[in-house]
DNA sequence: TTATATGCAAAAGCTTTGCATGGGT
DNA sequence: ACCCATGCAAAGCTTTTGCATATAA
């Protein structure tokens, strides 16, 4: 049995995206010659459920331990794998905890932390990544992966000069 | 007494930022109120010496120690201190180690890392600080940092299509 | 059937904290 | 003198690892 689960609709969510990164992890799991346990099959199906944003392992073994199986050994195994395969994204935070959303296969976006309220909000810009591939190619680096986190507030009214 | 102090000129150095740097921490660690202890000054001291790459708590610490005073705990307190008066640079590396650098007064860096041989290099920018204030306006946001982290391998003459 | 996946519990590593002592101003 | 800074040791966290058991293929 492969990973590639049925679903309802949730609402709020990219189906699209969640389609497109569980067809994917199927095709690189199994590839990789790796087993549907109830932990694995347990992460990524959460994880396509609810992984587009950044969630700690905390969050997701809480998540799939919710939905009956899962330990947070199996769990942190499971997001190494992932993450090797190149299915998620993993932001090393200021807390000391990683955190993991899944890796859209079609193009990426990046954070920026409101440091009012510690809320995290994702963008992306593609004049940004057009400057990233300009400085590889000016390093002389092929680029494999780049990530950017803003700080930032508010702008008030008062704020502009 | 300040925690300007006196060093004869490093080979391979830059001597000027080091002491651009060691000014403005000895004006905003007395402006923040705080005392020129052993820990602090040595820890201090070596950063304006050696501390314009990278290095982990661990790494400061040692280097501290081998000057004669120091200890894991005041380390952490300093590192956060200084980060906290905005003298620091910080980075959380995958491997659950912050790493901390001397911050520029004048412009700042970005890290790539060749993910051959895991050595980090430092570069700067000014189109890719142009495009991040540019997506800090799109956002209504006054960014108050950012961090950019790059990964890639030496583009070889075969890589180019 | 056979190698892999899982889960518990213990271990490991970085970082923080409590507390008594030493030191700056 | 007074309060802050320091250092040791213990505690707190996230994350990793060992190992016996369960399970996918």
């Amino acid at each position: 049995m492969g990973f590639i689960l049925t679903y309802g609709t949730l609402a709020g969510m990219d189906a699209s995206l969640r389609d497109r990164w569980l067809a994917q992890a199927d095709r690189r799991l199994t590839g990789a010659g790796l087993r549907a346990g109830a932990a694995r099959t347990g992460v990524v199906e959460f994880l396509a459920r609810d992984g587009q944003c950044l969630l700690s392992a905390q969050e997701i073994t809480d998540g799939v331990r919710a939905r009956g199986a899962g330990s947070a050994a199996s769990v942190y195994r499971v997001l190494d794998e992932l993450f090797e395969l190149g299915l998620l994204h993993r932001v090393d935070g200021r807390d000391g905890v990683a955190r993991f959303e899944i890796a859209d296969p079609e193009g990426h976006h990046h954070h920026v932390v409101d440091e009012t309220t510690g809320e995290v909000r994702a963008f992306s810009d593609e004049r940004l990544e057009e400057a990233i591939r300009a400085v590889g190619d000016r390093l002389g680096l092929r680029l494999t992966s780049h990530d950017v986190i803003l700080r930032g507030v508010p702008a008030q009214a008062a704020d502009v000069d």
